[in-house]
DNA sequence: CTCCTTCCATACGGTTCCGTATGGTTCACC
DNA sequence: GGTGAACCATACGGAACCGTATGGAAGGAG
């Protein structure tokens, strides 16, 4: 009888699984070892306590999906076709999002929130470099990358609470791009010098 | 010694209090009964279950928080104006965004799941009216309430996991509204009727 | 004052998880 | 083929929570 053997990496990658699943509660020794046909002993091994085994989820998923969305607008050949790529991307869910919406719903975790902190700091600063090299200021690039990212975040939550209040068919779809797109190349009105930027 | 008495309200009210702070998991029967300055034996005298004790205070939400951001939009004069109250009310957050957050971060819960899910079918229902009020067609309407409701839940979601990111000042704040305004009521593009609707 | 209902505290058993201890198995390498 | 390290199963104690059982205190009706 062979037994399998398990790596560090084997367990982040259930554990990634379960996250998707059934959030950072799913996250949890005991099922883990279960789900993969192991006990407690092999997970207390490779990780010194639960918090570690989360630590090292975390870092996994922020190495392989912070600069997923990233990238795949990057594909794009001209700033609004990245930026259609990247708001778009929420209609196109893939595994990602998944993981994504279960680690916004425990922030609890200090753990969580930091690496969610993290991943958010970096998205924001490429969507604002995206609207600049669209022609806006400084300030006012700040502005829409905000509410571009908004956009994005509160389009994958509604997807989960109201999934029947998104648009559905293909060209349902491609329209509600195109006034997304509309709206958020919308131009600015004149920079007002007096205004801060807080 | 005077014993205080509970009702079912002061317990909805208690649940309410550690949903806030701390999520659907603080809502404990026995911390709650801690918090209370009491025991289990009074909450399952009121509530058989601590599964209807949650399902008391999601009811207790929806009526007094559901119609809460519609009622503070109604407050403005003109469409513009009511709309404008409606994004802005993430900007003032006022007690009861907390208690959503916690929500939308427990969908997992088919109870709250259910409860959020009417919430927002009934937001963007208004939503939808107010577009329309504003000189939108139906189904241009249905885009921009989706995308509308999008900035709402994204802004209250990104003014957690990165609040330094929301504009904070007085002025910044006035400023980013007008453009979030400008955004939304950006002119769509002529209706073609060869688009479908879902 | 008495009695009955309402309300609550205490005590208990059961479940699920965390973390530790310990012994056994497998593998590399000599 | 023996030895030490890597890997894992089993068994245990403890904490937090759910739900039940039961006895008792508080307050109104008569």
């Amino acid at each position: 009888m062979v037994v399998p053997r398990r790596t560090r990496d084997d367990w982040t990658a259930v554990a990634l699984a379960a996250l998707a699943e059934g959030g950072l509660a799913a996250v949890a020794v005991e099922p883990l070892a279960a789900r993969a046909g192991a006990t407690k002993g092999s997970v207390y091994w490779h990780f010194p306590t639960r918090d570690a085994l989360v630590e090292a989820t975390l870092a996994r998923w922020e190495l392989e999906h912070t600069e997923a969305v990233i990238a795949h607008a990057e594909q794009g050949a001209t700033p609004p076709e990245r930026l259609r790529r990247l708001i778009g991307a929420v209609l196109h869910p893939e595994r990602g999002i998944d993981i994504e919406m279960a680690l916004h719903a425990s922030l609890g975790d200090p753990l969580v929130a930091a690496a969610v902190a993290r991943v958010g700091q970096r998205r924001m600063d490429y969507v604002v470099t995206l609207f600049t090299e669209l022609g806006f200021t400084k300030t006012q690039a700040r502005r829409r990358a905000v509410t571009a990212y908004a956009v994005y975040l509160g389009q994958a939550q509604l997807h989960r609470t109201n999934p029947d209040v998104a648009p559905s068919t293909p060209a349902a779809k491609r329209a509600y791009m195109a006034d997304v797109m509309g709206v958020l190349l919308a131009d600015p009105g004149p920079p007002r010098p007096a205004e801060a930027d807080g």
